[in-house]
DNA sequence: AATGGGACCTGCGCGC
DNA sequence: TGCGCGCAGGTCCCAT
């Protein structure tokens, strides 16, 4: 589940590999990530245009394009793109300048690619919240004591904060030892500080070591990301926690998976 | 504002 | 061996 490190590494990844890169060829295998222009007009725009640089927003990927339009490409859940690629199984496959192809692999077809005049009108992106890195603490700290809603939604909410899912919600509370149902308001301020600066170190680490390759993640080379050696809580359903040995506990919150250890989170 | 559910999808692991 | 089922979670959308 690419979040905002596993983003970010893919990013870092393609501007060493396929910056400055001419698109030759779109082969749209699969139309329904597409999802505008049509996708003959999508394949006929793109084809000739160079890749001038390659952006991250929350978890969105943005190609600025030669003639000044973008490339945007949600992952979602299991999005990959590979270089070189080939594959019988890609979505889309774009041929590059030099005889290679990037590859756009989506099993699931939850995957988003557009192309647009204006990435930053798209409404998605004006709805998000601020980056995790763009913001102080004191700001954390007074977003935190507006809202009475359980924290870890609140932290995978893209309006509120953008960038972090399931996986690194789960992470980051369990090392600011916070219970996930815990109202974001009552968290006292050594509680936010915590949280403000656990959030920073786990997304941090996670994109040193190229995030985490849980289900379909990885990064451009195919190689798997290293950050889940250092998972605490996700995916540890019913293992001892690393600090106390009791058993790590999962229960569902807005519809989906919260692993934590209710020793030390409270 | 907050909350809960369904929708989009497919691959995987489970029980039988 | 194979079948049916539930589950995985990013985002949108609707209902309450």
């Amino acid at each position: 589940m690419p979040e905002l490190p596993e983003v970010e590494t893919i990013k870092g990844d393609l501007q060493e590999t396929i910056l400055g890169k001419k698109i030759l060829k779109v082969y749209v295998n699969d139309p329904r990530v597409i999802r505008e222009p049509a996708p003959l007009v999508f394949k006929k725009s793109l084809e000739g245009q160079a890749i001038k640089n390659i952006l991250r927003r929350a978890k969105l990927l943005v190609f600025e394009l030669s003639n000044g339009s973008f490339l945007t490409i949600h992952l979602k859940m299991t999005g990959q793109l590979v270089y070189p690629g080939g594959s019988k199984k890609s979505r889309v496959a774009f041929y590059l300048s030099g005889g290679k192809i990037l590859d756009f692999n989506d099993d699931r077809l939850f995957g988003e690619l557009r192309l647009v005049r204006d990435w930053k009108k798209l409404k998605f992106v004006q709805g998000l919240g601020p980056e995790p890195f763009d913001l102080t603490c004191a700001d954390f700290k007074d977003m935190l004591s507006k809202r009475k809603t359980e924290i870890k939604p609140l932290l995978m909410d893209q309006k509120f904060i953008s960038g972090i899912g399931n996986l690194y919600a789960a992470e980051i509370l369990f090392r600011a030892k916070i219970h996930p149902k815990r109202s974001a308001q009552s968290l006292t301020a050594e509680e936010k500080e915590a949280l403000y600066k656990e959030m920073k170190k786990v997304l941090n680490s996670a994109i040193k070591h190229g995030g985490s390759s849980v289900d379909d993640y990885v990064r451009v080379s195919g190689k798997p990301g290293d950050y889940v050696r250092y998972h605490q809580v996700y995916g540890r359903g019913g293992k001892p926690c690393f600090l106390c040995k009791n058993p790590v506990k999962k229960i569902t919150q807005g519809g989906r998976g919260t692993y934590f250890c209710a020793n030390c989170q409270n």
